[in-house]
DNA sequence: ATTATTGGTCAACATGGCTGACATAAATCA
DNA sequence: TGATTTATGTCAGCCATGTTGACCAATAAT
């Protein structure tokens, strides 16, 4: 309806200029984001695939793969090829599950948590330099943007997952 | 050095856990940014790869191949196939430059224009009403990390292209 | 006990990255 | 002018990672 934003201090942020801004800065922002830590993974023959699948697996051990489909929303033939190859180079451990059998409880084994680390340190220092950079006040508004930004029937379950997501 | 980050206003929101969570707040928020437009796309035959040459040739009409493959940073070969899709299937066209005649400018069609339209305008009512539950100070807080974010090196090229993107 | 649900695998296909080899035309330089 | 560089494109094939469909096995539900 209205073509033109208000006029409105509220508005100033709102005009189709300030909305591609967002667009463009997400898509070279994650690029860089991702960037060095693809390159670790290339040389170890791993993709951004795996990458996601140690750092879930990393933050929470024990999970099932039902669990890891559900945060990442693959289908499990996906999952299942790049988790393979995983437990197959030794970075990922399967348990039976005790209650149920069908379950395998996932870990990281100790060169999971080696390569976890390394990838999650890379990605981590880029945040830290940014967020020290920008400061505290910031900060907060990145994460309130992105918070919203994710889709409201997802944010509730990952906010039941993870509690500390969103504080 | 220091494992535990400081104590002081400014360190505390450069706790692991603050940083992990920029971390993963990228990964769900940049897939449900993408995701509507993925839908669209999806039902025309086209993929992701193909909105981005359609949204920067959009975006500064009569740009060079060149340009578009040192803003996208893939190889020509990548962009080739895509871009001759696009060509194909009426959404771009190539005029020849007049001062360089090998090279091709790339502008949309109507139809290209169309669905630039459609698409930017699903990721822009995202952003829209992210940014008006959050308000200016997050929504500046949210632009500034994600330059920062950003390559320096790269950072120095957009603003070069793109003199407003870092207001 | 049978059926439905859940957890997982294998096979095959598509998209969109990549490299390498090569062709062609235009611009630029010695 | 002739040689080189630049801009573009093509063909062929590889790899990573999504997708469906068919199927199997374990558990839960009736």
């Amino acid at each position: 309806m209205n073509k033109i934003p208000p006029r409105t201090q509220k508005g100033l942020y709102l005009r189709k200029q300030d909305l591609r801004r967002g667009i463009e800065l997400m898509f070279f922002a994650y690029r860089d984001f991702t960037g060095e830590a693809d390159n670790v993974l290339a040389e170890l023959g791993l993709g951004r695939a795996h990458h996601r699948v140690i750092y879930f697996v990393g933050r929470q051990p024990g999970m099932t793969v039902s669990d890891l489909l559900s945060i990442l929303k693959i289908t499990k033939q996906s999952l299942s090829r790049v988790l393979s190859h995983l437990v197959a180079e030794g970075y990922v451990h399967q348990a039976q599950g005790a209650r149920d059998k069908r379950q395998r409880l996932l870990s990281l084994t100790d060169k999971g948590i080696a390569l976890e680390d390394r990838l999650t340190e890379l990605q981590c220092k880029r945040f830290a330099s940014a967020f020290s950079a920008c400061g505290g006040e910031a900060v907060a508004g990145f994460q309130d943007v992105l918070a919203t930004l994710i889709n409201e029937e997802e944010r509730a379950e990952l906010q039941a997952r993870y509690p500390d997501l969103f504080d």
